[in-house]
RNA sequence: GGGUCGCUAGCUCAACGGUAGAGCUGCGGACUUUUAAUCCGUAGGUUCGGGGUUCGAGCCCCCGGCGACCCA
């Protein structure tokens, strides 16, 4: 009967009912029970709702009361309903609050009256937000709860929710992550283990003398990494723009200028895929001092991680959500770049190293390798071949990096070929990088002569000839000690997460 | 970039090439102290998309999409 509907009905008049007719069975009973609502008078989405209280206070505040206890106490709440419980003619329903906090409401046929009772079993499903008004009370279970003596709806739900009690697939819980913070508790608390690291990384910068600022994240020149950027076009201006792929060049800007220890949190984009540690856009901390070197970075980014460590759990021991423990207190060791990789292969490598000795060590290790590339890229690729695995995970200074990949970094005061570079390394990962930065205007301009070499011949992550920046480094820019740190890298760090759930909302592929 | 695996009901998962099922959720009913309530009944499917093989395809083959893991 249905179908000879649709097929006599004129195409236009029948669309909006074939819709609805479309949906999942579960969704077109949410919208009958949203329009249900109106028609009896119960608004689906209310303006506002007369709330006296949080469900969080009122757990503070008679969180300890024993069981079958009354208080004589009236309070209107309103919650996400999670479970429900209905009998004849009495109703539970457990409600959440955004910040994780539960309480029962109970809806009697006596308290409430016998038309509510009938609307709230017949209209209320999970993943409604209610409101509440009633005496505080606590149940024969002892559970705290809100004898309500009537009921409002908040905002009906058109959309079942997952199952709680099952894990949602990984890749729909990155998707709806709006989902995953109200099914997960973990969801819910990545958020908030952010926001300690982050707010504590910058009260530990501040209260060492830096300034926040912040840079141009629309640039009209790439630069201060070697990465590929996203382009874009400013319409007004007529000319193409970059997203930013690190704020470097920006902040030694402001460090010449005479912001002598200055700092940014903010995002960097790179027209990169993702992986377990890698995202096209994330956030980062870059810093610089005036009048320090890469030991005394060294120093401050091990205290800042272990300061936000200890503002998230209370203790430098961090503890993963697979329950493990990691001991990220005191000094950690520091390993030289060449002499560990000369240890784990058996032979001398130093930044003399000939390029074809270079190629062949690779190719026995199976690394593919680019013919582009430069002999400090090769060295880098083989350590991180042979040597990263032996740190087993724990935080480690790799100190002295080659200086044909390092275009921003001064050379080391006494080692020739290198530049006084580290990169620490967590996990496998890389954590941050620490420089003695280039300020010699001269030595810089070469570098990145170089660089728009590599350009020119199409390597498209090649650093740009930033005159305007070459010209602010003219000016005189202080001996100067600088550091990356990636902060979703540090939520990795202190939770075990992959950089996708340490992002509430990171780029995933369009569904189709 | 290469390899392996996966995609089935709202969610989590089954199904020898032979009528697509279960649990939870939903819907109807019973129940005034439940805690993932319980009990009875019941509905729910473009098996990721497109081609092909076959009497017959969720399953086999090809192309494509999305994802996970491993490798480089």
């Amino acid at each position: 009967m249905h179908a000879e509907d649709a097929r006599t009905a004129p195409a236009v008049a029948g669309e909006g009912v074939d819709a609805e007719d479309d949906l999942p069975e579960q969704m077109r009973i949410r919208h009958d029970k949203r329009e249900r609502l109106g028609r009896e008078g119960i608004e689906p989405y209310p303006v506002t709702l007369p709330v006296t209280t949080t469900i969080g206070a009122l757990r503070e505040e008679f969180g300890q009361l024993a069981a079958d206890t009354r208080t004589g106490v009236t309070s209107g709440i309103a919650g996400r309903v999670i479970f429900v419980r209905n009998a004849g003619k009495l109703c539970f329903a457990t409600l959440r609050s955004g910040d994780g906090t539960e309480i029962q409401a109970m809806l009697s046929l006596d308290q409430v009256g016998e038309e509510p009772l009938a609307q709230w079993k017949a209209l209320v499903d999970i993943g409604d937000h209610v409101f509440v008004e009633g005496e505080v009370i606590t149940s024969k279970r002892g559970e705290l709860s809100i004898l309500a003596n009537r009921w409002l709806m908040a905002a009906k739900a058109l959309r079942p929710l997952p199952v709680a009690h099952k894990p949602m697939n990984e890749d729909t819980r990155i998707r709806q992550r709006y989902v995953d913070l109200i099914v997960r508790p973990e969801a819910r608390q990545m958020a908030r283990t952010r926001v300690a690291a982050v707010g504590q990384l910058r009260r530990s910068l501040d209260q060492r003398g830096y300034l926040e600022i912040e840079t141009p994240m629309l640039q009209t020149m790439h630069g201060g990494a070697t990465a590929r950027p996203f382009v874009t076009t400013s319409n007004a201006f007529d000319i193409q723009l970059f997203l930013r792929i690190a704020p470097e060049l920006f902040l030694k800007r402001a460090v010449v200028g005479g912001i002598e220890r200055v700092y940014e949190i903010n995002r960097n984009f790179r027209n990169e895929g993702s992986d377990s540690t890698h995202s096209p856009e994330f956030a980062m901390l870059e810093f610089y001092q005036a009048y320090a070197d890469y030991r005394v970075m060294a120093t401050i980014t091990r205290e800042i991680i272990q300061e936000a460590a200890v503002a998230v759990f209370g203790s430098t021991t961090v503890t993963h959500l697979d329950g493990t423990m990691h001991d990220l207190s005191g000094i950690w060791p520091e390993v030289s770049l060449y002499g560990s990789l000369s240890e784990a292969i058996g032979e001398e490598i130093t930044p003399q190293t000939a390029r074809e000795r270079l190629v062949a060590l690779c190719e026995r290790a199976d690394l593919a390798v680019a013919p582009t590339w430069v002999t400090g890229k090769l060295v880098e690729e083989l350590f991180e071949h042979y040597v990263i695995e032996s740190f087993d995970g724990r935080p480690v200074f790799v100190m002295d990096y080659p200086v044909d990949t390092s275009p921003l970094v001064r050379d080391h005061r006494t080692e020739p070929g290198k530049v006084e570079k580290w990169d620490l390394y967590v996990n496998g990962y890389e954590q941050a990088t620490g420089y003695s930065e280039l300020v010699d205007p001269v030595i810089q301009r070469q570098r990145l002569m170089a660089q728009a070499e590599l350009g020119a011949k199409g390597d498209v992550e090649a650093m740009r000839l930033d005159e305007d920046f070459l010209r602010a480094l003219e000016h005189g820019m202080p001996p100067s000690g600088g550091v990356g740190m990636g902060i979703d890298r540090l939520l990795m760090t202190l939770t075990g997460l992959g950089i996708r759930e340490t992002v509430l909302f990171p780029l995933v592929k369009p569904e189709r």
